[in-house]
DNA sequence: GTCAACTAGTTCGTACTAAGAACTATATAT
DNA sequence: ATATATAGTTCTTAGTACGAACTAGTTGAC
């Protein structure tokens, strides 16, 4: 336990919610015909497109095992490659209109299930904690993996 | 963005930290030759013996994909299966000598690296990221995937 | 007591994930 | 021009995850 006394420390905290985190997310994609992976490039791919490198560096994915991802999505119709003008070798991967309402659909479920995981929290609460996940997520440079929304 | 203005809201927050939280777990595992799955039913196991049904429950599994996982640790030497005295159907899944010390040895490297992940928190910012963590964390039952370290 | 209904786990088939090594094609530096 | 580096794919291997069908043991109804 933490010095406080609390009942859980910052570890066991950050594992334990990362797991409900996680769950929520499987839970989201399941709703939506996606697989996990599917649904994190979905994610990444709505605030823009991404080179296959890129791609594999946000999602911590080596090159090979991003290409079957791609490959299955493009097969969905959810995302497609196009030649990179500048570079020959090089390909970008974007929605494709059926992705991106997809890809909105997922996300907004997402969120809204993440945001009950927090429901027992008041409004000062949500807003400590999301201070203190931001300086977690800006010291480690956590890629853009998940957009923030736009509540006003 | 929150209300507060704040650069993050809530939900992102926790959504890029446990993605954090994910890559540091992977790591770790990849340290220890282990997979995140195999990590995590190791982790469990620290505690006690578990039923394969409760194993399940536990790490949100179908039965049909445990029996492979245990297996695999099985054959690895990191578990074994008893039967429940109590009921001839069922088992009890436990960590051998070997896997005991894989599990004390990856939960310590995990808890050292999600530590790290919070470095740039100050000592009473880290208690009151743990406790609104472990208010969620029992506000929705997150079930017991990682223990709490006794650090003193 | 026996038979039906339930429960604990396994098996099997299918789809997907993830990595490394070897490869193709293009780009870059000298 | 040529060596070297880079972008992506292919192939192979191991592991993950599920549902459906199955076996064996338990429990409830009568």
């Amino acid at each position: 336990m933490g010095k406080s006394g609390a009942d859980l420390g910052v570890v066991a905290g950050l594992v334990r919610a990362s797991f409900l985190v996680n769950a929520v997310y499987a839970e989201s994609a399941r709703e939506y015909g996606l697989t996990v992976q599917q649904g994190q490039l979905l994610c990444v791919l709505m605030s823009r497109p991404y080179g296959m490198g890129d791609l594999g560096a946000t999602l911590g994915l080596e090159k090979s095992s991003l290409t079957g991802l791609v490959d299955r999505a493009v097969k969905r119709g959810l995302v497609r490659r196009e030649p990179d003008p500048d570079d020959r070798r090089a390909v970008q991967v974007l929605l494709t209109g059926e992705g991106s309402e997809l890809a909105e659909d997922f996300y907004a479920a997402t969120c809204r299930r993440v945001d009950e995981l927090a429901a027992g929290l008041s409004t000062p609460d949500r807003d400590r904690l999301a201070a203190l996940l931001g300086t977690i997520v800006r010291d480690n440079e956590a890629p853009t993996v998940f957009l923030d929304a736009l509540q006003p």
